[in-house]
DNA sequence: CTGTTAGCGCGTTCAT
DNA sequence: ATGAACGCGCTAACAG
């Protein structure tokens, strides 16, 4: 195990004193050192191959160069995806990022949240299973001054107490639903995916609006719920399609992508064509959806906009001491019609 | 800004002295104070909300209570499952995961690699593009007695000089290249995805050398290099296709499932019919497989098997500070067929 | 059983 | 222009 380099090493070897040294490799303006002394210590760090212990820095700074970001969970391809734009953007900006990953359990996402408070980074964005729930321990951390930004899709009612990126599900669902009326299709389904203990949502109570909207009675829509994960979305709706053959809608719209995945695959094991016998269209649209061998008609979600701005919004305050007011962007969805989707089945005479 | 509560506040609310509580409240053994001491010190801690620092811990002790994982690509399924599965395995035993995430590219890998010595981690899991290329550098870590543990699919010829857990690939591709030449398949597609300047790694080559011994002549098999993603996975198979419509492959095995996916898209796209004018085979056997419109057969790695042996090996190592040989756990990969892979189509006459 | 003291490595006053 | 000294929060010696 060799030893560690320290400061202090740098500094002897350049014989200076160790403040100088910090001094002059962290570039900070009132060194009046002569060049000739400069070059001494940068000469002298890169020959010790010193590596600034990054813990006594935080601790000494209070600042640590890290934002965190919980997600609900990992292996969805939605977050994947998410984490990695975000770590790109941050990482422009100086940062790390520190993935805290809920499993898609509900306590655990408490936990997590709960945790964020010394959690070593300088702030975190944060995709909750529901904004709402949390707004008194979003407020909390507000006064707190821990720089929050909250992820979603929601639009709360009122304004959340911390900054916000959201994704707004009217526009890309209204897209969605008047093209699924254009093709004629009369019987609907939603596919509620959710962690165990999750509420709804805003998302089928939208969707049953606009059917209303346009004619389509809520007899004629079955809202079906399912836990997070493909197999329970697969599960859940061969269920349905086996024990109500009567109901079988000839649309269904799932909660995401994967939900989507397994309801398609729930249908081809039953036999049904898709889109002939029934249309499906997922929402975030994955990278996957444009590659499936049926590929996915999806709700996009603007991935990169969404990191991006969050990134600028928490970088911004956390390096602007100051108060700010919580700041909200929204970003609208746009329906992406693939296979996945075709016009309704004419009732058989 | 609430102050943070320090240990010392804690122990002036409990009447008691720093280190005494600090005693306590780790459950050092040679405490000997009174329970009744013990209860106000743990009454104290609650009450003010008391979080120790685990940078101020950190830098006390030099152990962070974090591990490493070093990936490829976390967008990949696979690598976003494999770290969800190694989260819950480090997790169990007391540890936080830190991801490093490489984006497929070898700058950045090698990056990663360098800072990896002042990450604040007891220890590092290591999915490298190469195991071979970082030999020197492993044994570099192995020396300054960081603990690692090296993840991937070759056997190497000699050990590497840290922990390992491997996939042994020769079973699986001996399954694979058996059940196609059962089915009567004659020319072969080899799709070998790979980050830019990765080299191509044995399984190509193990892949020619097992047709062969089944009497497929090199002729007969072609192999098409392309990047990580589906996309250019894809446009590869796509422009293969195309141009040379005389090579035709009726079976094709792809260096992952992401390939896979994009080669059956490409096909689909040119008119074919999966399994029935292409087999198609992937590797990993990332959960989506099951659920894709056409299954897809793979050959898969035993994630669960492979993150709790490396998560075993490591903490292990991070916890009995005393030398330990490298040792290698090597796990048997398993074909599964599924509905991708079928009968070649018998020529037209 | 408890208190005093001394660092972990670094950044930042104060004096020189 | 540079060095000595202090403290971030915590743990682990050593005395009391």
């Amino acid at each position: 195990m060799t030893k560690r380099i320290r400061l202090k090493d740098v500094a002897e070897r350049a014989g200076v004193a160790v403040n100088t040294a910090s001094t002059i490799l962290n570039r900070r303006p009132n060194s009046w050192a002569s060049k000739e002394t400069e070059a001494r210590v940068f000469q002298a760090a890169k020959e010790l191959g010193y590596r600034p212990s990054k813990t006594a820095r935080a601790l000494r700074s209070g600042r640590y160069h890290t934002i965190g970001l919980l997600i609900q969970d990992l292996t969805n391809p939605f977050f994947s995806t998410l984490a990695d734009e975000l770590e790109a953007a941050v990482e422009e900006r100086g940062y790390n990022l520190l993935v805290e990953n809920c499993r898609s359990s509900l306590v655990r996402e408490k936990q997590l949240f709960a945790d964020l408070g010394d959690l070593e980074v300088d702030g975190s964005v944060l995709w909750l299973s529901d904004n709402e729930v949390f707004r008194p321990e979003l407020a909390e951390m507000a006064q707190a001054n821990h720089p929050l930004v909250a992820l979603g899709n929601g639009i709360p009612e009122k304004q959340l107490p911390v900054d916000a990126v959201l994704s707004d599900f009217t526009q890309g669902l209204a897209e969605a639903v008047d093209a699924l009326c254009g093709l004629g299709h009369k019987r609907f389904a939603f596919l509620s995916a959710l962690a165990e203990g999750q509420a709804d949502g805003s998302r089928p109570r939208l969707f049953q609006e606009m059917l209303a909207a346009r004619g389509i009675a809520a007899a004629n829509i079955d809202i079906l719920r399912t836990g997070h994960t493909v197999e329970s979305a697969c599960e859940t709706f061969a269920g349905f399609l086996r024990k109500r053959p009567d109901k079988r809608p000839t649309a269904l719209l799932a909660m995401n992508d994967l939900a989507a995945i397994g309801a398609m695959r729930a249908a081809i094991e039953a036999g049904m064509q898709i889109p002939a016998d029934l249309s499906v269209v997922g929402v975030d649209d994955v990278p996957l959806c444009s590659y499936l061998p049926v590929t996915l008609t999806s709700i996009r979600q603007r991935y990169k906009a969404i990191t991006r701005t969050a990134a600028d919004l928490l970088i911004s305050r956390i390096e602007s001491a100051g108060e700010i007011a919580p700041r909200q962007e929204v970003f609208a969805t746009v329906y992406t019609p693939r296979q996945s989707t075709g016009p309704a089945k004419v009732a058989a005479p």
